[in-house]
RNA sequence: GCAGAAGUGGUGAAACUGGUAUACACGCAAGACUUAGAAUCUUGUGCUUCUAGCGUGGGGGUUCGAUUCCCCUCUUCUGCACCA
């Protein structure tokens, strides 16, 4: 009989759901943990594409080689729920967001169920439920408690065609992360989360994780910490001090003007009057420029002169004070020291604005600045010094002065919390009407999402939940308010629930502490690079605050992280509508089965590697499972199999077992499946197949294609899953032969290969590689320099 | 510009700490089976001017020996981008 796929994974399919064959029991401490989560997904409308299961494949193969080696494997699935798309569709066709996403749940889990993966189904959670997001708000009012939650009215980053502000993390390129549209800055009330006291633990800890260096490098450039200098400059001729932050306090001595960020508070206070025209319509001018053009790259340098002079702590000389878009207000003090000498941008300014430049680093500095290592020159006390001694004596200097003093600056700004939105979990505030403000108690959570007969966003900066009158008004002990209309960003969700799921009902606490303890962190971790700096890091951020809470044990959440790679269309582009390149999963395993498709998202290529889709490599794949299918299904093949081993196959078994165990552990399954591939080669060559070697091989296959293999072990008698059969073991003797083929070089050059006893003594080995009639071709009337002999692997002869 | 990753057959890709480059698969070709096709099986398949030479983006270096290590250079992807 064929390989029918349709049938074999209906009924296992069945089998497994009904059984609950993959729940995990978290209060059973008896056997290891092993923790392997996927990021869960956002279910849109479209369901699926073929990119998710490519990460979930691997995971899946992970968690069943775990439960096989005697883990207990917490392997969950859940829904990212909350969110603007939602938001927008069920505007567009009238419905509510909540209906509308749990409609695409139902489709997202048909579709995971489909493709066999082993999720404990009885721990599925949803951000959007009120049992969920209890504990989301809870956890921000915790943060309210310690004055990690404020209120703010600075200049933000709004969307209008979003209807919401967004955080700095989701606009790029002066566009939003979602949509691409253009991002506007306007002053309005926020909340903010302090993630900036986390700074430093966040670009700290990250040198003890197993994740990508490529991620590791993106947080600690978003992060931005950097070491330098802070010096005091008195404004001439007057009380009024500034401070400067500055990486190389080394060129001090050629600071010659200094420049403020246009906002800065003291500029209006001490521009003369002279200047004040020029100034406040720079100031105006630059207030209307969008941040693509403040920001943009290789911007032309722009300021004027504010008629004032500072004084350079380090010489008391009188320093020209300028204003620059250039020098931003939100970093540092929002004031530089300019050396144009040894600063790319300064050296700009300066040769626009015809201002003088002084080189205190031997270098040339002719056509741009010099920013190279190099000994100081006009530096008084520190010529000939290098840039790190200089650094350290002027900063000395400045700190004997009281002028100066080490600090530590991060680019990475406080994280921009609310938005105006409405399918989004309620920040539980409650605003008094004479100003002040509370959170919501804790016996009052969750505040529950009011219904709403219209869910647009008002444009006016203000979420639609202010339409939610009853609701909105609150009376607490006497005193009349509002609550907070502004929502939680779709972030919010996405930050702890790893913890939830180790225990998704309990509701007293977010969970057991016990098992929390026991569970965390996650072991392996397996998602998209795309929240490289979004999720990861602010997850990082509120697990480190549920560390000093008390709640976690861990200072991590994910102790490895691995990447899948992107399926590109099969003409190498990205995968889209419009380029009609898009593969449906739905139509693949219909027409070819789950584990087909399993099976060749493992074997196009690294997990980690962008790869484009072939629908004939995909039919390779299927055709490799039939090979597979056909030993266990026809007659000739079965009547081959012994249960007495003739040690034909004892070596490539060996390997197989050994090769696949190792690469599956370092998620290189591509190499696993073409080590497979060889021993079932092996297989077919054979008159007689040892038949627990089939058992464990079937073990292993069926971590990737676990419908055709469970449908395997049952043909070959078993009446148990093969979910938590003992993982094969090899056996090293095995691996060692008595016969090697090495080869040998004159030259470097191959010239023939022989086979010889393993181990044989170097001079034997000599012996017969000179026997060989191809070399002596090659070395006949020259003169032998060198033999070189590496054991049981390559014999070298260098003839002159 | 800065940071990270990567360039290997017609294609996706292998190659452990420097030791037979192209495993495994796709594709292609020939053959077997078949009335024929499909499927399956077998064999072959880096390139060339083919007893040999050349080949891992390009150029140099170290070495008996380099896809692997070092220097220079080109290209692609990804992220950040006036962060002082």
């Amino acid at each position: 009989m064929a390989y029918k796929h349709q049938e074999i994974e209906k009924k296992w399919r069945e089998y497994w759901l009904k059984s609950k064959e993959y729940r995990c029991d978290t209060t059973d401490f008896s056997k290891p943990k092993y923790y392997v989560l996927d990021m869960f997904p956002y279910p849109s409308g479209q369901g699926l594409h073929v990119g998710h299961p490519e990460g979930y494949t691997a995971s899946d193969i992970i968690a069943r080689m775990k439960r096989m080696q005697g883990f207990n494997v917490l392997h969950p699935i859940g829904w990212d729920a909350f969110g603007l798309p939602a938001e927008q569709y069920a505007m567009k066709m009238n419905e509510h967001p909540e209906s509308f996403t749990m409609k695409n749940i139902d489709n997202f889990r048909r579709q995971i169920q489909m493709l066999g993966f082993s999720y404990d189904y009885d721990r599925e959670i949803c951000t959007c439920k009120s049992d969920y997001y209890k504990w989301t708000q809870w956890i921000f009012a915790q943060m309210y408690d310690k004055n990690l939650a404020y209120v703010d009215y600075k200049p933000v980053n709004w969307c209008p065609e979003l209807g919401t502000v967004l955080a700095n993390e989701e606009v790029i390129d002066g566009k939003s992360e979602r949509g691409g549209y253009p991002v506007i800055r306007k002053p309005l009330r926020q909340w903010m989360l302090k993630i900036t006291s986390y700074a430093d633990r966040l670009a700290d800890d990250l040198d003890g994780l197993d994740w990508p260096k490529s991620t590791i490098e993106m947080q600690k450039n978003w992060i931005g910490k950097s070491y330098g200098t802070e010096i005091d400059f008195e404004v001439a001729d007057s009380n009024d001090k500034f401070s400067v932050f500055t990486t190389r306090a080394d060129t001090l001595f050629g600071c010659t003007y200094v420049c403020l960020a246009p906002e800065h508070p003291l500029v209006k206070k001490i521009v003369t009057k002279d200047c004040e025209k020029d100034v406040n319509d720079y100031i105006e001018k630059v207030s209307h420029k969008s941040d693509i053009e403040r920001t943009g790259t290789n911007q032309e340098k722009t300021g004027v002169f504010i008629g004032r002079y500072a004084i350079n702590p380090i010489n008391n000389k009188k320093v020209p004070i300028f204003i620059a878009d250039y020098v931003l207000a939100s970093y540092g003090s929002g004031a530089v020291m300019a050396v144009p000498a040894h600063d790319t941008r300064d050296y700009q300014f300066a040769k626009k604005h015809n201002l003088p430049m002084i080189q205190v680093v031997e270098g040339d500095i002719s056509n741009e600045a010099y920013i190279e290592d190099g000994k100081h020159i006009n530096s008084d006390f520190i010529n000939g010094l290098n840039i790190e001694e200089g650094k350290k004596a002027i900063t000395d200097k400045l700190i004997e002065l009281g002028k100066g003093k080490r600090k530590v600056n991060y680019k990475l700004r406080d994280w921009l919390f609310s938005r105006q939105r409405y399918w989004g979990e309620p920040i539980p505030i409650i605003n008094f009407e004479d100003g002040t403000m509370t959170r919501v108690k804790d016996e009052d959570l969750p505040l529950i999402l009011p219904e709403l007969d219209e869910y647009k966003p008002s444009g006016t900066g203000e979420s639609p939940l202010v339409n939610a009158v009853d609701w909105l008004n609150v009376e607490v002990d006497g005193k009349k308010g509002k609550r907070e209309t502004n929502t939680m960003p779709q972030w919010a969700g996405s930050c702890w629930y790893y913890i939830r799921y180790i225990d998704p009902f309990n509701d007293k606490a977010i969970g057991d502490k016990k098992l929390l303890d026991h569970w965390l962190p996650v072991d392996l971790y397996i998602g998209g690079q795309e929240h490289a700096v979004l999720h990861l890091l602010y997850a990082r951020f509120w697990h480190k605050f549920l560390y000093d809470i008390g709640v976690v044990s861990s200072k991590e959440p994910f102790k490895k992280l691995f990447h899948q790679g992107m399926i590109l269309g099969e003409n190498g582009e990205k995968m889209s509508k419009s380029r009609g390149n898009v593969i449906n999963p739905d139509e693949i395993v219909e027409k070819y089965g789950a584990d087909s498709l399993r099976l060749y998202e493992m074997f196009m290529g690294p997990l980690e590697a962008s790869l484009p889709w072939s629908t004939s490599g995909l039919e390779g794949s299927r055709r490799f499972i039939e090979r597979v299918y056909r030993l266990f299904d026809e007659e000739a093949f079965i009547n081959k199999f012994s249960d007495e081993n003739n040690h034909n196959l004892d070596y490539v078994y060996n390997f197989t077992v050994k090769k696949v165990t190792e690469d599956f552990t370092n998620l290189q399954f591509n190499t696993a499946i073409s080590q497979m591939m060889i021993f079932i080669n092996e297989v077919y060559k054979q008159d007689k197949i040892y038949r627990p070697y089939l058992e464990n091989f079937v073990k292993m296959f069926a971590c990737i294609c676990p419908f055709v293999g469970e449908e395997i072990y049952h043909k070959l008698g078993h009446n148990e899953t093969i979910t938590y059969a003992k993982w094969p073991e090899y056996d090293e003797s095995k691996l060692v032969l008595n016969k090697v083929k090495i080869a040998v070089q004159v030259n470097g050059k191959l010239r023939d290969t022989i086979e010889i006893d393993k181990d044989l003594d170097d001079e034997k080995v000599k012996e017969l590689a000179f026997e060989s009639q191809n070399v002596k071709k090659f070395i006949v009337g020259k003169n032998i320099k060198k033999v070189i002999v590496v054991k049981n692997k390559i014999v070298n002869i260098v003839a002159i």
